[in-house]
DNA sequence: GTGGTCATCGGGGTTTCCCCGCATGCCAAA
DNA sequence: TTTGGCATGCGGGGAAACCCCGATGACCAC
């Protein structure tokens, strides 16, 4: 099987060898990728991959053997077994920090990433170097973020005035919650217009308001995340069992 | 750009000396993951990485420059046009062997990537050993699938339909398929037209067909399914990973 | 070559989106 | 109490998207 692979093993006896490097584990279902993040990382000196996993169960397994400083984590595991992962490791380890690494685009997990504990988030999509900055920042205790989703971030905070860890979706109104669900299930404007016999254009006031609350630009984003955040109220729980 | 990296450059002057050294070319938007499969490729002693691309445009000059004897191609990058790059290439180099790599189940696309002109279809999922195993089959001629999936696929064959899950989406042409996963990802008509460098006007023709053969009524309701099949391709492909 | 699907676009009408403004009513702070 | 903010409801008008047509090649199969 898949045992750990011959770069994980770096003896610190090279000119510059490594004092008290920082230890890390990575958690990817692709080999190929954690071949790749392991090399660059066992490249820099102060920076040593200690564990891999490719699922949640290695994962855990592999932290509580070689208690890394730092986990760089994967969240599309399977879905939603990433951010599972993700808040089981701060639940277990608390002062791990995680860094999220993830094919998606940010807009989407980053904030689940966040309140789920982690330290910082970057995409697959970024040069190889920032993905070092990031283990870095994450290292001094500070938070990664992409220059244009931390700004945003930001926005949200201020405008929002929502402290660290609540959802933005807080700040809807009863009847923009309503609409905001509504859109998640898969209803169109009219159809919700009616449904609500309100007039077509509330429903559009409504949307617009969504939207500069939860700091989207499009409607399509909208729609994204009403879809998304449809989908994980299901998962949290059934005592939601508001209907109508 | 991504002038080869360090490794890449392996002078053949060593004692095992690459005499003919297969050239590749990989194509993959993920630096991390191209570092990965790289420094795989370049650890053998009959193999050679002579040029990296991290989407199509680029992949194709890269091609042209450095003419390898296998592309090591990802189609999905960026979730678009991986098997129209496919296409491309095997339209103006179609004695240049393809192995497509994809974090895709294997059921949705390979067989797509197959009649676009692929060699093979392995998953990232998949063991690092066996992309050099899939590497060296294409560069015999024969073609690499997996066990469970060149099964499946002669199975096919022989009994002409597929066995069981024959979801409505497997009807959809690979343009439709390619404009279906954006429209999951969150884009909107116009970004998808960009991206493709196509008009607004065919990608609005591109999903009224996605939606008649999906026997979806309205817009939204294209959107909602869109953002659920993306969703579960992404549990599936992860499921997946437990082949063999 | 005839018929099929694909992929690409256009015309033109309908609908939705989006950026304004406006009204009422409520509630809370000044 | 006055002021201001916010929630809720609606409208106008222009831009964009959507939707129902058709058209063109290109390719593949029979």
């Amino acid at each position: 099987m898949k045992t750990s692979p011959s770069s994980a093993a770096v003896p610190a006896s090279v000119s510059t060898a490594k004092k008290n490097p920082t230890r890390i584990v990575i958690v990817d279902d692709h080999p190929l990728l954690r071949k790749g993040v392991g090399q660059l990382i066992n490249n820099e000196k102060d920076l040593m991959v200690v564990g891999e996993a490719e699922d949640a169960a290695k994962a855990l397994t592999a932290i509580e053997s070689s208690r890394p400083d730092v986990a760089l984590i994967d969240i599309s595991l399977g879905g939603a077994s990433g951010i599972e992962l993700l808040k089981n490791i701060k639940a277990r380890f608390p002062k791990l920090q995680v860094l999220v690494l993830s094919m998606h685009d940010e807009s989407v997990y980053a904030h689940r990433a966040l309140r789920a504990g982690a330290s910082g988030y970057i995409m697959k999509q970024e040069a190889t170097e920032k993905v070092l900055t990031a283990l870095r920042k994450v290292l001094r205790g500070e938070v990664y973020l992409s220059e244009r989703l931390g700004a945003r971030m930001l926005n949200t905070l201020v405008g929002g005035r929502s402290p660290s860890g609540t959802s933005p979706i807080e700040a809807l109104s009863d009847r923009e919650l309503e609409v905001f669900s509504l859109i998640g299930q898969g209803h169109g404007t009219r159809p919700i217009a009616e449904k609500l016999h309100l007039s077509v254009k509330t429903i559009e006031s409504h949307r617009a308001h969504i939207k500069e609350k939860l700091n989207l630009q499009t409607a399509t984003e909208l729609v994204h995340h009403a879809i998304q955040w449809v989908q994980s109220e299901r998962v949290v729980g059934a005592e939601a069992a508001h209907s109508e």
